[in-house]
DNA sequence: CGAGCCCCCTGGGTGC
DNA sequence: TGCACCCAGGGGGCTC
């Protein structure tokens, strides 16, 4: 499942690879991804040139010509990859935008991606932009910040950090490999942990989405960012898919929970549930 | 207003 | 072999 570091791979092949070109034309073949009818999505593209693209979170965001913007969340599954001109497109391949010197599908196995249309300067109002968190960078995710975010809320840390609107960009894997780095068990009320230990988490997850980054990325289930270059981190992975091997630190079989809908894997052992005082 | 739950989807895996 | 069922999960939107 695309989180920051796949994203960030995507926008960086797509930089490669449509920046500069124009649009000739847009076909939908599943209409709830882009919002309305592909006669319409053609109508709003065609003509316009792809100047950039930019990435907030998990959300790439197309900069076209005439101060348009689409932005594009690839949910679960949402793949771009480019073929040459006029080529037919297979079973999930849901939208196929015509460049001018080659053709660029978007392919959504479960088809929970999203593209939307905006005015630049609406970009960031949105529905999951107006309220997203800052990126995890040293310069931006501070330890300031998280100190007070974390204060504010006795949320089980595992929710909190997967809700964008605090911190952008980690999803499930993440947030389980992060947690296990810094020995936090996925229970622990956001408001319950300490300075100390929110600055090694603060540590821990920008230098995990960095290194991911390196590695172009996890490749899990079908996600591959379809450059002709999978990500090689699924291989650095210390819990996630790790359920009954043993933990890399002390040996114990890693567990696997449900936690708010989502399945959990940590170790009983380094991550024990702290007290609330 | 925040927390919890449902829903959107399909393919792969499992149990009978 | 086939069928019914469950699971994977980001995030919008709903209810309480």
């Amino acid at each position: 499942m695309p989180e920051l570091p796949e994203v960030e791979t995507v926008r960086v092949g797509l930089e490669k690879l449509v920046k500069g070109h124009t649009i000739i034309s847009v076909e939908v073949r599943w209409e709830a991804i882009v919002g309305m009818s592909s006669a319409e999505f053609d109508h709003e593209l065609a003509g316009r040139t792809i100047e950039k693209i930019e990435r907030r979170g998990k959300y790439l965001l197309f900069r076209l010509s005439g101060g348009m913007t689409m932005i594009s969340h690839l949910r679960m599954e949402g793949a771009y990859y480019t073929v040459p001109t006029g080529t037919a497109p297979a079973k999930h391949d849901e939208v196929t935008f015509h460049l001018d010197d080659r053709d660029l599908f978007y392919r959504d196995t479960r088809k929970f991606g999203r593209m939307v249309l905006v005015p630049d300067e609406k970009t960031m109002t949105i529905a999951g932009l107006a309220k997203i968190g800052p990126e995890p960078t040293d310069d931006t995710l501070t330890l300031e910040y998280m100190v007070a975010e974390f204060a504010k809320t006795k949320t089980y840390i595992k929710p909190f950090l997967l809700d964008q609107s605090h911190i952008a960009g980690l999803g499930n894997i993440y947030v389980d490999e992060t947690l296990w780095q810094t020995k936090i068990h996925p229970l622990q009320p956001a408001n319950s942990i300490s300075k100390r230990k929110l600055g090694e988490l603060r540590r821990n997850i920008i230098d995990e989405l960095a290194r991911a980054t390196k590695h172009h990325g996890t490749t899990v289930h079908s996600f591959t960012n379809a450059f002709g270059q999978a990500g090689q981190f699924q291989n650095e992975l210390q819990v996630y898919g790790r359920v009954n091997q043993p933990c890399e630190r002390c040996g114990t079989p890693l567990v696997k929970i449900k936690v708010a809908q989502r399945g959990t894997t940590y170790c009983p052992k380094c991550q024990v549930l702290k007290p609330v005082k």
